[in-house]
DNA sequence: ACAAAAGTGTTCGGACTACACCCATGT
DNA sequence: ACATGGGTGTAGTCCGAACACTTTTGT
């Protein structure tokens, strides 16, 4: 091993092509809708993924999922982290690779390997973090019944994404085709996107990470909604409160002024072995 | 968008310093270790995984993972298979990406930046694939009682990989210090095998991944065996095999010779709605 | 009073645990 | 005969699904 170090300081690290590299980020909140509809019901709680507007080419136009190439001198989560804290000026999130995406002609320019990450804030909690404006949109997803096609919705925006059934090659996703449709995403943003909402919802249930999006107190009911609205299905609320007991605990305060029984605030019980 | 076109031929892909980009596979097999201890204990399963002699620099001699830098026109799925293909001469192999791995100083050429993928495949049931040699060798695993290290055994070699309770931030694993003991793994594959074993755990009781580790027909026993290994622990046998029975089905074959009742042989049931 | 949600009690059935027990074999 | 694993039966236990029911509020 002693000619190691001669080795590396002949070594030319231009002898091989080599593909660029990007990591681009599902950056996933709660929203509660104000609903007048009915004094009584509650306020309904919406996921929504945070995309910005494409200003440069390709797919100038087109909405499409945060993201920077990395340099060189930043690990891939660090890339990822720093391109959460610039769109949403919030630190030390909740951070997860999900998945690299290296179809070959994913991006028109050159061959771009995309490191997809999931991040999961509260918005509300964070006061103006992620404002919109023009070319940043928080878009609510919408599932349809049949499961065979995702809604984005912001404001006069309306994306769908198909959710062509995944083909499974291997037992592993294969990249499909990308689609040329109007109301797309930017890239296979769609895909990627798809595979975030996948590895939430498998998540959800043995692991804790739905806590990320809930703001630090939280009723009961919020909670399941959340639940419901990740997993596109009702659930029993009394199982459901029972389930997550264990995993709870309450602050002791009470939220009033709605048109029923006050229901108690509870928070995150970290650590319980 | 009409100049898009334009905007494309004049994109010059040299403009950002780029990451080179590796897939490295971890290849799993089980092989079972003829005992002639007691004619009638069952012949000992195995988890192995292949490794490789590394034949020039860095890290010159030690073992470590098959793997390829990507070439720009291959998906990196195509790459792990290829790499698959060129080691042990199968194809159309369980593959599954397990992670990408991007410490900066992972390798002290230049940055390079690992997509991990796991395959799954069953060596005596392929003849001579994967044959051994000086610089090729299959190591059974064996996790320490504690769960602290994992040992890699092949003939003499005899290499250690602590599992160093495994970091975590933000509920992911983070890339630890690479460790530069003696008998370790090149580069950070300890902490890719780790990584890789972990998934295949796992993914073991709520996935049919096992049957790509298994021969085409196989008794109840070895597959027990098999889950064994892999999670550690010692199983019921009556409970197992209830747990399983509506995934396999009887391919009327018996197996003889042994010092106890014949076991009937099963085959993997696909496709059960 | 009433609608809506908060919250508790209880039953049912299915899945897993643990153990007991028989079967079939080669030496 | 005996050790070893193959294979079935069965009682107990735990957990989630489902339903019934009470509590508490604002209008």
């Amino acid at each position: 091993m002693s000619d190691e170090k001669d080795f590396l300081d002949q070594y030319d690290p231009s002898a091989f092509e080599r593909p660029s590299v990007t990591a681009d980020t599902v950056i996933f909140s709660i929203d509660a809708e104000l609903r007048s509809a009915n004094y009584r019901k509650l306020e309904q709680q919406k996921l929504t993924v945070l995309l910005l507007k494409r200003e440069a080419h390709p797919h100038q136009g087109r909405w499409g999922l945060p993201g920077s190439f990395i340099s060189l001198d930043e690990t891939l989560e660090e890339a990822a982290g720093r391109v959460v804290r610039d769109k949403t000026r919030l630190q030390d999130i909740y951070l997860e690779q999900l998945y690299t995406f290296g179809a070959v002609d994913r991006d028109p320019r050159t061959r771009v390997i995309s490191c997809a990450y999931m991040a999961l804030i509260n918005r509300a909690d964070h006061g103006g973090a992620a404002a919109e404006d023009e070319n940043t949109g928080w878009f609510e997803l919408d599932m349809s019944a049949d499961g065979r096609e995702l809604t984005l919705l912001h404001g006069d925006e309306r994306l769908i994404v198909p959710v062509e059934r995944l083909e499974v090659k291997n037992g592993r996703l294969v990249n499909s085709q990308l689609q040329a449709g109007d109301n797309q995403l930017a890239f296979d943003h769609g895909q990627i996107l798809l595979e975030a909402l996948g590895r939430l919802r498998g998540k959800l249930d043995y692991t804790d990470i739905v806590f990320n999006l809930m703001p630090d107190e939280f009723s009961i009911g919020q909670l399941q909604q959340v639940f419901e609205i990740i997993w596109g299905e009702k659930l029993f609320a009394a199982a459901f409160r029972r389930k997550i007991a264990d995993k709870i605990e309450e602050t002791g305060s009470l939220v009033k002024d709605k048109g029923h029984r006050p229901s108690r605030l509870f928070r995150f019980k970290h650590s319980q072995g």
